[in-house]
DNA sequence: CACTTTGTTGACCAATCGGTCAAAATCAAG
DNA sequence: CTTGATTTTGACCGATTGGTCAACAAAGTG
């Protein structure tokens, strides 16, 4: 029936890789068609527009990752190491990618998401549902160093959710500052946040507003710039 | 001598808030100059280009923030308090921006400088220099409240960095979400994770790779895609 | 073989893009 | 009021943008 074509996937192959190395605004139709080496009626032919393409290949990337996250995350592994191996590996792909291109893309989601979630709600859901699905295995890992012992009771799904935070904020530093030795030791780091922020830290914490001064202070903290 | 004009103040007031609410792709020199109500020919009359207009921008902000922060991170507050006033004017910020415009903006530096870090170096340096310049707040702050011993040793220019991601990280998150009150525990989460993490956890964190099958398995846990 | 489905091509379009320019308008200082 | 520096304007340019289309090419099917 037909033709066959691989044009869709090669097309998605370019937006994923010029998106990563460049950003989303950046880039044009024309060029994911240049990379691609597909003509501009085919793309048309393929997605609707450059969004529809954007959604299609992060969907699709995401897919081709689970395999990768489902082994990292294996019950085979004490918890925390299941977290561990999960840095590591995203430490290493960083530096081997940046030894490539030069370039250490930090987190594809986190990037594009933070630059589009304000443009188009299509790509903003599927980036939420997929760190939505991936800090899932954060409070699988969590869970079960909990029931271990490992770690001291508490919400699970919040410590999993600031765990993501944490580990899309280095990320974001690295990429950043286009150095990945910055993520060596990303494991150490997420880790040690999630089995330190167990335990409630023995000294206040202050918020304690401890002076008149200081409480007519607040008045000029906020900025009216925005 | 000759006529005055505050139309270059204008473009700068309306790139920051274009790139606030979308992003820097998104938006257009002839968007920023309908906003601005100026036309392109005064456009280029002050700035060579939208990267060139972006650093100025930026560094104004910039400017106007720093007294905000030197107020929040005065010397006359506990230590960890002013972390806590940074946090705590943050998420009024991003709590009233939402409330105004409907949108949750997060961190304007990690945002644009995520964007497009790979594609201007000059706004890239400029967004670095910000960020560098905020984490020396946290540095005092955290050396402070070590001298307080409030804090176990440590180096503080590596918690100041951390800490910095995971304030980010958690900006980050409520940009995507749209969500403020993501960020209504922001103090206490950071100021409990420079407090918790300063002590050593007592268990081990793993990294063991505790069996010759896990180890065999590490193989296959890098994506080569890119 | 013919026929149908699926994919490809390149020409084409209007709109918009970044960028230029000479002329006109405005203002501060002498 | 002049003068000279500064700012504004709007017309203009070529290149590129997203998007359309009818004609064409390749493959599977009967």
């Amino acid at each position: 029936m037909g033709r066959t074509s691989d044009a869709d996937q090669r097309l998605m192959d370019a937006a994923l890789s010029l998106i990563w190395e460049q950003s989303y605004g950046a880039i044009t139709i024309d060029d994911i068609c240049r990379k691609a080496d597909v003509k501009k009626g085919s793309f048309y032919y393929f997605f609707d527009s450059k969004a529809d393409l954007a959604v299609a290949a992060l969907d699709r990337y995401w897919k081709e990752q689970k395999p990768l996250w489902d082994n990292q995350f294996s019950a085979v592994f004490a918890p925390m190491q299941r977290i561990r191996n999960h840095c590591d590996a995203v430490y290493r792909q960083q530096r081997e990618t940046q030894r490539r291109t030069g370039r250490v893309p930090g987190c594809p989601f986190c990037t594009i998401g933070s630059e589009i979630c304000k443009q188009d709600e299509a790509i903003r859901a599927v980036i939420c549902e997929i760190l939505d699905n991936k800090i899932k295995y954060w409070e699988s890992a969590i869970s079960d160093a909990q029931r271990e012992g490992l770690l001291g009771a508490g919400d699970v799904a919040e410590k999993a959710r600031c765990a993501g935070a944490y580990f899309e904020g280095l990320m974001a530093q690295a990429r950043l500052h286009n150095d990945a030795e910055m993520l060596a030791s990303l494991g150490d780091r997420v880790c040690e946040h999630i089995l330190a922020c167990s335990e409630k830290p023995a000294k206040a914490v202050a918020n304690t507003a401890d002076s008149p001064i200081n409480a007519a202070k607040t008045d000029n903290f906020d900025s009216t710039l925005y």
